[in-house]
DNA sequence: GCCGTTTTCGGCCCGACTGTTTTCAGTCG
């Protein structure tokens, strides 16, 4: 498998790190830390670029110096000039330097005046209140550092991550708790979570109140606020319980807009706003859009991207990937919405391992208002869900074609979820296969082969004429099972020619196609259909995960297979068996 | 180290809070 643009920019971040506590020019810095996230969110791979020949200079943030290291990293595997900087900084200093209290700076002096490059090192010199006599540290730093020390001890994951779904059942009580204080007026959670990415680390909080409010004093009193990690005026920082962070920011009503942008971010985008803004003789802070100091703008977020001449922005597309050269062009993409979803077309029932009936499923789906609903049960290979032979396909046919004779505002499809076996062949007979509305296949064992042999198998698999939706393509499960290996553009490039769709998972822990997939299968005019993969009538309550995973991949309600109608759906999914 | 409506050098986003400080550096987002 040659090199993965993921791996590129790890390496690259890597550098930008060392360099940090070495005390390199920021700018150095930020200009590697820069390239690292566009590689991370290219939607074509840097290795395929320099195996044909291409220039990578002409990528965004990416000039003569830093393709030729890419490539250099392509070709070897390794930046040798990261080697030799990792002799006079250890990497274990990266992790030291992300203790609280800690930074670059502080990390450098430990390590020049205490000769500290390992976490046990620091932690005898902490014992030892050693740390507390350097120049620019102080009891109360030290103090700190040994507490989160500990922390680390107790709970080793240091920049712990939560799921979308998890944060969302953090967040909730805590709204509403804050939104009850009397004297709030808005309560908005702004951050990583307002732009929906799949995990989030912390919550920023956005609250606007009348002038009598102590919102931080009631705040930092919230029932799960285990730690109170700062308290101001304006800005305080709390830990809960579960360990997550929660930033508050209180600002006046005129301002709401301004800190609302400032505060979803991303920090890319908000840098490449601003510098617009200055382009403009603009200063845009958190309170507002200022010219020669006098305010223009502040009330809302439309207002502060229309004062640098930008259409507004959906805070799933801020991540400085395009959307600010597409917002001043006017061309930024509609992108999807969850009351554009018309049906789901991979669910499960009690007949293998989903936890409600047919007729359950149908009704929880009528009651989403849904057009269609496919049942996609497992095929026998996959043994552990009980999956289906044809002779139970052709019983559940039966039990599909007499339900769907009750039913006059919702059609089930009748479906399946074919395995693809190791040799890219398919788990059950054509003759049973089309037999069938629609055939979803999908890999469940052999997820580790080698990338070559993996892509091959799913595009033998999908070039077969019954299976038109390829389900969860890469099999990762977010913080538990990496993506397999897979030649994705090759895939795509296949799955485009056969009229295979490709699925992006709504289930919270998949969530596979990820955004730069889905904004590569868009781009390269390959159909997605976003589907739950429902295991009860509870879980089609994933499709809007699924929804907004599409929104930050530029999908719009064209590309995606189930915002069509059930003719729509039917005159795609014939269009294979022809 | 990148980049160009300030174009091949000289800029590079902006502010709050904390702790160690007598005016500010470092961290954080």
């Amino acid at each position: 498998m040659p090199i993965t643009n993921a791996e590129i920019a790890e390496i690259l971040r890597e550098y930008a790190d060392l360099l940090e506590i070495k005390g390199a020019n920021e700018f150095r810095i930020r200009a590697y830390r820069t390239a690292a996230r566009n590689i991370d969110n290219l939607t074509r791979s840097v290795a395929q670029m320099v195996s044909t020949g291409e220039d990578l200079s002409t990528l965004p943030g990416i000039g003569q110096d830093l393709a030729t290291k890419a490539a250099e990293i392509v070709r070897s595997g390794r930046l040798p000039e990261l080697e030799q900087l990792k002799k006079e900084i250890p990497s274990d200093l990266i992790g030291i330097s992300r203790l609280a209290g800690l930074g670059p700076k502080r990390t450098g002096a430990l390590h020049r005046e205490l000769g500290i490059t390992r976490i046990d090192q620091l932690e005898e010199a902490v014992q030892q209140q050693k740390v507390r006599l350097l120049p620019g540290f102080g009891a109360r730093t030290e103090q700190r550092v040994a507490e989160d020390l500990s922390r680390e001890r107790d709970t080793p994951v240091g920049s712990k991550r939560y799921r979308l779904s998890v944060m969302e059942e953090i967040a909730q009580p805590l709204i509403e708790y804050l939104s009850a204080i009397d004297g709030v007026r808005q309560v908005t959670i702004a951050g990583s979570y307002r732009r929906k990415k799949e995990t989030v680390k912390d919550l920023d909080i956005l609250v606007t109140h009348h002038a009598k409010c102590d919102v931080m004093q009631w705040f930092v009193e919230y029932e799960d606020v285990e730690d109170i990690v700062s308290q101001g005026d304006t800005r305080s920082a709390v830990r809960l319980r579960y360990g997550v962070q929660v930033d508050l920011r209180a600002v006046p009503q005129n301002s709401y807009g301004a800190a609302l942008h400032y505060f979803t971010g991303s920090k890319a985008h908000n840098i490449a706003v601003r510098r617009r803004g200055v382009q403009h003789g603009l200063k845009i802070n958190e309170y507002g859009v200022f010219h020669n100091g006098k305010r223009i703008a502040g009330e809302t977020e439309e207002e502060v991207y229309a004062t640098v001449h930008l259409d507004y922005v959906e805070p799933e597309l801020r991540e400085n990937t395009g959307e600010i050269e597409a917002a001043g062009r006017g061309t930024l993409p509609g992108i999807v919405k969850p009351d554009d979803i018309r049906g789901d077309l991979h669910t499960h029932t009690k007949a293998t391992d989903g936890r409600a009936t047919l007729r359950e499923m149908a009704d929880a789906a009528r009651q989403r208002g849904y057009e269609y609903l496919a049942i996609t049960e497992h095929s026998r290979h996959v043994t552990v869900a009980g999956g289906l032979d044809a002779s139970a396909v052709e019983q559940q046919i039966a039990e599909i074609d007499q339900l769907n004779e009750q039913l006059d505002d919702l059609v089930l499809l009748k479906g399946i979820e074919v395995d693809i076996l190791e040799d890219g062949t398919l788990d059950l007979p054509d003759e049973i296969l089309k037999k069938l509305d629609l055939v979803v296949c999908a890999v469940h064992y052999k997820l580790d082969l080698p990338a070559e042999k993996q892509t091959e198998r799913i595009i033998r698999g999908i070039s077969n004429s019954y299976p038109t939706i390829l389900a969860h393509p890469t099999g990762r499960i977010i913080g538990r099972r990496r993506a397999s290996s897979l030649d994705m553009e090759r895939l795509m490039r296949a799955a485009k020619q056969t009229d295979t769709i490709l699925e992006l998972n709504a289930q919270p822990d998949r969530l596979d196609l990820t955004e730069v997939h889905a904004r590569m299968a868009k781009e390269m005019g390959v159909m997605v259909a976003i589907s739950t993969d429902a295991h009860s009538g509870e879980e089609l309550n994933f499709m809007r995960l699924g929804v907004f995973q599409a929104r930050r991949g530029w999908i719009e309600p064209g590309d995606v297979l189930n915002t069509k109608n059930h003719k729509g759906v039917k005159d795609w999914l014939s269009r294979k068996r022809k």
